[in-house]
DNA sequence: CTGTATCCTCTTAGATACTG
DNA sequence: CAGTATCTAAGAGGATACAG
C-alpha cells in the first residue's frame, strides 16, 4: 500500500499493512471473549463448561470460535480426553501467558483508570463516544 | 496458581459486565486505528492530515471518528486554532501516554512472536482462525 | 459433554460526495 | 484543512437445532 513518504514505519513489524497477521492475532486476544478467556485461563485450566459458567454470557458459538482461533495462535492448548461424555480441557501455553500477562495489564490499567475517564467526561460534557 | 471454583469475579471491576465502560475504552484503544493512533502520537502532536498520511489507508471518517472516541476518553486532546483554513492538533493526554505505553508492548510483544506463532501454524497445520 | 450448522439481526467499515 | 452525511456491503454475534 501507499505509505509514509520518508518517515520510518510507525512499528517494527507489518501491524500496520493491509493483510496483517499480527493485526489478527491482535484482535483474537482483545476481542470481547478473549479478554475473558485469557483472563480465566490465567487460573489454571478449564473445561469448555467451565468457561462458559465462568465467563457468563457467552454463546457455544461464540466460545468456540474464540477458543479454535487462540488455539491456532498457539496462545491456548487444547488436550481432548478419548472418553464418552467427551472432556476437553483448555489451558494457555508457554506464549498464551506472556500474552495474555500483558492484555490484563492493559485491561486493570483501564479499569483502574475509568473513574478518571469518567470524571474528565463529566467535566468536558463529552458522551461516551462510539466507534461506527 | 489456584484453580477458581466459581465464586470471584474474573476481574476486580466491570469488564465482566454487559454494558461495560471500560470494554468500551478497550475497544477504543485496541482497534484496528486506535492502536496506530496512539502509536503514532506518542511521536509527538500531529494534525488531521499528518495523521492521514503517517497511518495510511485510514478514511477520513474512520480517523475522525477514532479521534473522537479516544478525545471523549480523555485518551487524546485536541486542540483546534480558530484560523482559516482550520488548524487542528491532536497529542496524547497523560492518561494517553500510560495507555498507548501498554498499548505498544502488547502489539510489539505480537510482533515479536508473530515468527514462533507462524511456526506453531505450520506445524500444527492449523489455518489462521477468523472469529465470526 | 463438546461441539457444528443454520439462520437471522444489528453493528461496523469504507467509499463517495458534500460543507464551513 | 478538517471534517459531516449518506449509502452499501461485510462481519460480529446470538438463537436454535442437531450430531458424535
Amino acid at each position: 500500500m501507499t505509505m509514509s513518504t520518508s518517515d520510518e514505519p510507525l512499528l517494527r513489524g507489518d501491524l500496520f499493512a493491509e493483510a496483517c497477521p499480527s493485526r489478527e492475532v491482535l484482535r483474537h486476544v482483545t476481542s470481547r471473549w478473549g479478554v475473558l478467556v485469557l483472563v480465566a485461563l490465567r487460573r489454571g485450566t478449564h473445561r469448555f463448561s467451565d468457561l462458559r459458567r465462568v465467563i457468563g454470557g457467552v454463546s457455544e458459538k461464540m466460545l468456540a470460535q474464540t477458543l479454535q482461533a487462540l488455539e491456532a495462535d498457539a496462545i491456548v492448548l487444547r488436550v481432548a480426553h478419548p472418553v464418552v461424555p467427551p472432556h476437553v480441557e483448555y489451558s494457555l501455553t508457554p506464549l498464551g501467558r506472556e500474552v495474555a500477562e500483558r492484555v490484563q495489564d492493559l485491561a486493570d490499567w483501564i479499569e483502574g483508570s475509568m473513574p478518571v475517564i469518567e470524571q474528565a467526561r463529566r467535566k468536558s460534557g463529552a458522551q461516551p463516544a462510539r466507534l461506527g
